[in-house]
DNA sequence: TATTAACTGAACATTATGTTCAGTAACGAA
DNA sequence: TTCGTTACTGAACATAATGTTCAGTTAATA
């Protein structure tokens, strides 16, 4: 990729997530967008086809760092599939969802973001499915297997909002705990 | 209430709820609620500041049918909190919702509609509260109160929301057993 | 260095928003 | 039925955002 394209996508998402932490995603104009990241109109344009696909762009290279399989080595930031204990994955996913690296919690604060929690649940639904034996509990038979699926994932990101929503007061650890003890 | 306001404001509302039948909340323009609501410009604006206002009114008088105290009388139309069996509340919910007299489902099913759920959730609490008993298992003891309430509206809300999504093809009965399962 | 590709910036058409106002018609109270 | 009030009309207007176009410039790569 020209190195030119990459700094000027760079500057748009760099832009994107400094205007998220502000205001909501509707609220955003592109000329916003472009005033913050110092480029011209016709360079918005060309790379992403209209403000909804930058979300969508975005979001994919969010949680692709935030989900993906391939771990980095470094202990303190490695990732959230290294870790060999069973149900501290979500202990660490939301360990590292506190640290709020990307603005990943402003978006779930958020208004409008129906778009954005379309693709964190899409990849939970990931993560649930490799460990689907941690649910394996009397009320999974209950319930068809979708329904039940369909649960947790729900269930973890209403955990996570309404964590954001009450400013983080608990640790990940109480949170997981919580998490665990509805689910 | 003067009756022309009166008829213009159900013209909008009639205009709005077709409309949200088609298409995201995001995407109607006050141009096509005009339009087919067949008033002026000027008219929508004396009614409602935005279309973000039009939403909140229409939700809230949407939720006062569907959450109002006041019974009818009428059997099959009665309302929720007529009936006398405990958990049945919710089945009724269920029952009512699933009649879809007024396009809830539309937009409990599109996307851009936090406001809405918002609203939903908010009447949620109330019916909720009034019925707390029903959900005093061993779960409720180890999180917090209101942690817990949280978790019954989201469990709720994201019932609705996948029975929507599969197309309705379980009955009111079934989806209450799978909700009262997994809470 | 030459070629290719990306960025600039300014202009432009289009669409939506929200306001204004003079003119018209419907309402409700007496 | 009349009369004062109020709501609606429709057309014009200002503003703001979207998305496109293009000739000119600059940076990258081979």
């Amino acid at each position: 990729m020209d190195r030119r394209q990459r700094k000027t996508r760079e500057a748009i998402f760099r832009a994107f997530t400094e205007l998220l932490a502000d205001k909501d995603f509707a609220r955003i104009t592109v000329g916003e967008i472009i005033d913050r990241a110092d480029i011209g109109r016709a360079t918005f344009y060309a790379h992403f086809e209209t403000k909804d696909f930058l979300l969508r762009e975005f979001c994919g290279e969010l949680f692709c760092h935030l989900f993906d399989a391939e771990g980095e080595g470094d202990h303190d930031h490695r990732h959230i599939f290294d870790c060999s204990g069973g149900d501290s994955v979500f202990l660490h996913l939301f360990r590292h969802l506190q640290k709020n690296d990307n603005n990943i919690l402003a978006l779930l604060s958020s208004h409008n973001n129906e778009l954005f929690l379309g693709y964190f649940r899409q990849n939970l639904l990931t993560l649930v499915e490799r460990h689907l034996h941690l649910f394996a509990g009397e009320k999974s038979r209950q319930v068809p297997a979708d329904f039940w699926k369909d649960h947790i994932i729900s269930t973890f990101a209403d955990t996570l909002k309404w964590w954001v929503d009450n400013g983080l007061r608990e640790s990940p650890e109480t949170i997981t705990e919580y998490f665990f003890a509805v689910v």
